[in-house]
DNA sequence: GGTCAGAGCGCG
DNA sequence: AAAGCGCGCTCTGACC
């Protein structure tokens, strides 16, 4: 027995295992109240792999009452990349994949901030079960047993080389991390989020009015415009005032401002610069979205095109670096922090056997092992010229580089390139483990259409060509972006697993409100693209650190077999995050 | 009363 | 000095 299918049948659930061969076992109905202990006892004895809807929606009630599961297969995720995936091909495995629509759903509806008590609702609530949220996948048994079975399919008409297997794998990994990340939530300290606050902002005002220093620089903005009423929220209005006061800006982003000399300006880019920290994350968030020294925001797996996580809620892809001192462990606990070095231009070296890249990054810091390779004269270059490499630069300081990149890493632009070139012919590509690109949409169809008629007009050329680079410039960026995201998902699963083998600590030392499955564990706590934050029992420190660095060697084999290509870590283990 | 797109800026 | 990928969130102002 290696599956076990999870689905709804009537009131309750339905257990149903699947072999090896496909051979479906008899259903074992359980009650709502039931399931917990009834995937508890499984997970215990047979460890199979969980086949299910939609993971946020089974997984975090399992993790509220304590159960913790090692594998899963999430139908909607692995259902979104196999309808896309070249290498599953036109056959008509594929097809009856592609025609079972239901299963082509986003997730569903994020849930509301968390209550300040305790004990949200949860799917064992009759409340929830007998309506859910719009916007979700199909949930009983019966639906599940044949998409499992479709999927089943599909994976096997799969070209066999295609990393797709391991894809799947990583993917529902990773919403298995993305619900326990939401459970045991970020340890943040509220005190010092509101220290920071106050010392940028002034001590936290009543409701509706604007804090104090807002209130002075403000003042001295519309002193030095000569407009006492200046309104400095609204963009097109303080647009208006600003060139009323002679500085002829387009628009008021700050990279426009910057480039003018006026009394007025530095004042106002403070003042915005303030503005955006309250209204993001100020009192107002803090009270929103920190309860019990937790910050618990919603991930959303799979929710960016590339296989990106998004975010639901809570904006944890966007924490300000100024706030990240506010991330502190509990008292006896330790925050292992480590990020990736330089992580898209590593996987294109890799994905490309660039050998010469590969070289250049055998150091810590790629950009300085190009600088030494002499392709171009500084770090900051090498930096300019490889973002502007991977997202398509034409002009500027990345356009003016690239060339000197093209010829010292052929291979790696080589790559690219190629990527760029089908996309902006209207075809689609693929990450390295076979994630696609999706096809262009019927507006650019159209306009590449229209273009190439007789009677087509130079106006008409002119958009096919822009929409054409556009495209290319979102396929060329899609392999190597998307491919990170793979490697990302990688290091996460194994740390997860890795992490999970450590012993618990007594009860005497728990993380209480990293609720009952991470209290006594070392656990993550973050997960921002290409750094993760481990919460652990601070004996743990140097156990956790291993287990860090370990996964990421782990997550490059997983890709790429043995490469020359090195994906060091930043990695620290302390009371914060990050410093102050 | 509500929805919606755009501007602007935070993150990688 | 500023153009080149992927996002989410808040506010504003236009609109129904």
């Amino acid at each position: 027995m290696r599956w076990c299918v999870v689905g709804r049948r009537g009131d309750g659930w339905s257990l149903v295992d699947v072999g090896a061969d496909g051979a479906v076992g008899t259903a074992l109905p359980v009650g709502d109240a039931d399931l917990p202990s009834a995937i508890a006892d499984r997970e215990r004895t047979r460890a199979p792999r969980w086949v299910w809807c939609d993971t946020p929606h089974v997984y975090a009630p399992l993790l509220g009452a304590g159960v913790r599961v090692a594998r899963c297969h999430d139908l909607r995720l692995v259902h979104q990349i196999l309808r896309h995936a070249a290498a599953v091909g036109a056959g008509p495995a594929a097809s009856a994949l592609r025609s079972a629509a239901e299963w082509n759903a986003p997730p569903r509806a994020a849930p509301a901030p968390p209550a300040a008590t305790p004990g949200a609702p949860t799917l064992f609530d009759d409340e929830v079960a007998a309506a859910p949220e719009p916007g979700g996948v199909p949930e009983s048994i019966d639906a599940a047993l044949a998409e499992f079975e479709r999927q089943r399919a599909a994976l096997a008409a799969a070209q066999p080389s295609s990393g797709l297997a391991r894809l799947i794998a990583a993917e529902s990994a990773g919403a298995l991390v993305a619900a326990e990340l939401t459970a045991a939530g970020l340890p943040w300290d509220a005190d010092e989020h509101d220290r920071i606050l106050a010392a940028a902002l002034g001590p936290r005002p009543p409701l509706g009015v604007k804090p104090e220093r807002m209130q002075q620089i403000g003042a001295d903005v519309r002193r030095h415009l000569d407009a006492p009423d200046a309104p400095l929220d609204s963009p097109p209005r303080l647009l208006r005032v600003l060139r009323a006061a002679g500085i002829e800006v387009a628009s008021t982003s700050r990279w426009e401002l910057r480039e003018h000399e006026h009394p007025a300006i530095a004042p106002l880019l403070e003042y915005k610069k303030l503005s955006r920290l309250l209204t993001a994350n100020g009192w107002t968030w803090l009270d929103d979205w920190v309860h019990d020294g937790r910050y618990r925001p919603v991930y959303v797996p799979g929710g960016v095109v590339t296989g990106r996580w998004a975010s639901s809620g809570g904006g944890a892809l966007q924490i300000p670096r100024m706030l990240r001192p506010a991330i502190r462990a509990d008292p006896g606990w330790v925050l292992v922090s480590a990020d990736v070095a330089q992580l898209e231009p590593r996987v294109l070296a890799a994905m490309a056997g660039d050998r010469a890249m590969a070289a250049a990054g055998s150091g810590k810091d790629l950009y300085a092992g190009i600088v030494e390779s002499g392709a171009v004269a500084t770090r900051e270059e090498a930096k300019y010229a490889v973002l502007g490499a991977m997202y398509g630069a034409t002009s500027g300081e990345g356009g003016r580089l690239v060339p000197r990149l093209r010829r010292a890493f052929p291979a790696a632009m080589r790559l690219v390139d190629d990527a760029a070139e089908r996309g902006a012919a209207g075809g689609t590509v693929s990450t390295w483990l076979g994630r696609s690109s999706p096809a262009p949409d019927a507006e650019w169809n159209a306009a590449q259409a229209a273009a190439s008629l007789p009677g087509a007009s130079a106006r008409d050329e002119a958009l096919a060509r822009r929409l054409a680079r556009e495209r290319g410039r979102f396929t060329r960026n899609f392999v190597v972006q998307g491919t990170a995201a793979e490697w990302a998902l990688c290091w996460l699963a194994e740390l997860r697993t890795r992490l999970a083998g450590l012993d618990p600590v007594p009860a005497d030392r728990a993380a209480r409100a990293s609720g009952p499955v991470f209290a006594r564990r070392p656990h993550l706590a973050f997960f921002l693209h290409d750094e993760v934050i481990v919460h652990a029992p601070l004996a743990q420190a140097d156990a956790v650190s291993s287990a860090v660095e370990e996964s990421a060697r782990a997550a490059g084999r997983l890709l790429f077999g043995s490469t020359p290509v090195e994906f060091p870590l930043d990695l620290r283990a302390s009371e914060r995050a990050e410093k102050s």
